[in-house]
RNA sequence: GCCAAGGUGGCAGAGUCCGGCCUAACGCAGCGGCCUGCAGAGCCGCCCAUCGUCGGUUCAAAUCCGACCCUUGGCUCCA
């Protein structure tokens, strides 16, 4: 079956069919002003799985996520820190973190991650073309972009520019044709109110008001849609197959990065776009500008990789999801389920000969049901949470069969563990092996002794002292769980 | 005001594109049984849904059409 996705140009669901032989995929990445939250790691964390998938599918996927690294956010917080002289200092700061979280929570590599301050020229020939045509104006040293020039302003959000109200400051707005245009080209460094609004420091009236370039038209700085047509056709193509972002980027980023695009080309920019639901928490999103967010940083160290993983694909990426303790208190059930059966596989296939004979048909046919109907699942519109439920199909038939079953199904535990590693693994990106490092395997010993004296204490019916150290164990976050193949315990 | 998405059991959340296999998936919580010295895990089973409201189309609707109510997002930086 092939694989179908719902875009958001068309709002119909489409068979998906690239262009060339890569999958073209932009994702709208993040403005780094600041700690990123578990609203931003949703989107990555759907567009990691999305990308995950295509390359699962046979295609070869060329991934390119931006960072915005001029914003009059990040111009604002210069001098926050000694070491943060200038608006690059305080965006290196912040990539830094982000590319360790995504390192933190398993994600694939995008292929290039380019920086809006790295394509200037780029953005200024783009700028120049819209000119040429007609589709731009200069005013005082800034350009507009002319939406009036374009008959498919709106076409993905919409949005008829006689229906917006007035847009942005007034001086701008005085500067414009029309309001609905939009910025290419700002003259000038960072307006002294903007600083004012978003600076978390004192600062003086002499505060830096951000990098500015040199341009044909003025000293100042690239409008904020610009970047990401820029930077798409620069490492993709005039036309990508898929677009990924936020809802609340629909309008007016998406519809001007349209608009832009087309304009200069021609050419359609994005065949699909997929737009992911937003976070919320007590029924608002979760943003940085509300202030009610939770950082990757503190999800990270609280509840793991896996766990926010299993959270996030317990809804599908268009869908809006709620953050709560007790919703992450049920993904961190759900992922020890999939973790303990996993361990559970591997141990008792272990614990056979590789050339036993025994056989489970049960067990093959959940196996190859699991990949069927996970297959199919994400195949439309890429549904994880249905893709979620065959795996959890499987995890039961592995549990009945590891319950049930004298002798075990070698080849038929084997097939169902390498069905968790693609499936799970490869697919999904959680990790099943956490316990590597020198330090785990040595305490897992020093565990393994403490349970052998225990269990020599339940031999001799000294329940309560064999009682006591299993607490004691749990005390210092160890599980232990006696099984009739004797005790087996696990790292929380 | 304008644009968009959504309203399904205690919670969460699929299914809605292409009406019938939906007497509504996978879960979390809860309850019972097996197993166990106990606990946990696991297995088996159970409980909870007139699918926002009203009307229409149809042999048949959670799924299609219309009206209305409510929630969320966007229209200003935002994933």
């Amino acid at each position: 079956m092939a694989l179908s996705v719902t875009n958001s140009l068309t709002d119909e669901r489409e068979a998906f069919e690239p262009t060339g032989d890569e999958v073209l995929v932009y994702v709208c990445g993040l403005t780094v002003s600041d700690d990123p939250h578990l609203g931003h790691a949703r989107l990555w964390t759907h567009a990691d799985v999305i990308a995950r998938w295509l390359a699962a599918s046979g295609y070869d996927v060329r991934h390119v996520e931006n960072f915005t690294d001029v914003n009059e956010k990040i111009a604002a917080r210069v001098g926050e820190r000694p070491e943060w002289d200038t608006e690059a200092d305080v965006a290196r700061h912040y990539i830094a973190r982000v590319i360790e979280y995504m390192r933190g929570l398993n994600f694939r590599r995008a292929t290039v991650y380019p920086r809006v301050s790295e394509h200037i020229p780029e953005i200024i020939e783009l700028v120049e073309t819209l000119i040429e045509a007609g589709h731009a104006y200069e005013a005082n040293g800034s350009v507009y972009f002319d939406v009036t020039t374009f008959d498919d302003y709106g076409k993905l959000s919409n949005q008829q520019p006689d229906d917006l109200e007035a847009q942005g400051d007034p001086d701008e707005r005085s500067e414009k044709r029309n309001p609905a245009d939009f910025a290419l080209w700002k003259a000038g460094g960072v307006a002294p109110d903007a600083i004012e609004e978003h600076a978390k420091h004192d600062h003086g009236d002499d505060h830096p008001t951000g990098q500015t370039w040199e341009s044909p038209w003025s000293e100042g700085r690239p409008g904020w849609h610009i970047e990401c047509s820029a930077m798409s056709m620069t490492h993709l193509d005039d036309t990508i197959d898929i677009h990924i972002g936020g809802h609340d980027l629909v309008f007016p980023h998406h519809e001007n990065e349209i608009a832009q695009s087309e304009a200069a080309t021609g050419q359609q920019f994005a065949n699909y776009w997929l737009h992911t639901g937003l976070l919320q928490t007590d029924d608002e999103k979760m943003s940085s500008s509300l202030g009610n967010f939770f950082t990757v940083e503190d999800a990270l160290e609280k509840y793991g990789p896996n766990v926010i993983r299993t959270f996030y694909l317990s809804t599908e990426y268009g869908s809006k999801q709620t953050f709560s303790e007790a919703a992450m208190a049920e993904a961190e059930e759900r992922w020890e389920r999939l973790e303990r059966t996993y361990h559970a596989a591997v141990a008792a296939c272990d614990s056979v000969d590789a050339t036993a004979k025994a056989e489970d048909s049960d067990l093959r046919a959940a196996v190859s049901d699991t990949t069927e109907e996970f297959t199919a699942a994400m195949n439309a519109d890429f549904n994880v949470r249905e893709a979620m439920a065959a795996l959890r199909s499987l995890t039961t038939a592995v549990n009945r069969h590891i319950e049930e079953a004298e002798p075990y199904d070698y080849q038929g535990l084997k097939a169902a563990i390498e069905t968790f590693e693609s499936l799970g693994g490869d697919v999904f990106g959680l990790q099943f092996d956490t316990e590597t490092d020198g330090d785990v395997a040595l305490a897992s010993e020093v565990v393994e002794l403490v349970l052998d004296v225990r269990e020599a204490e339940r031999e001799a019916g000294n329940y309560d002292r064999a009682d006591d150290l299993r607490d004691s164990l749990a005390d210092l976050g160890i599980e232990v769980q006696d099984s009739d193949d004797g005790p087996t315990f696990r790292f929380e």
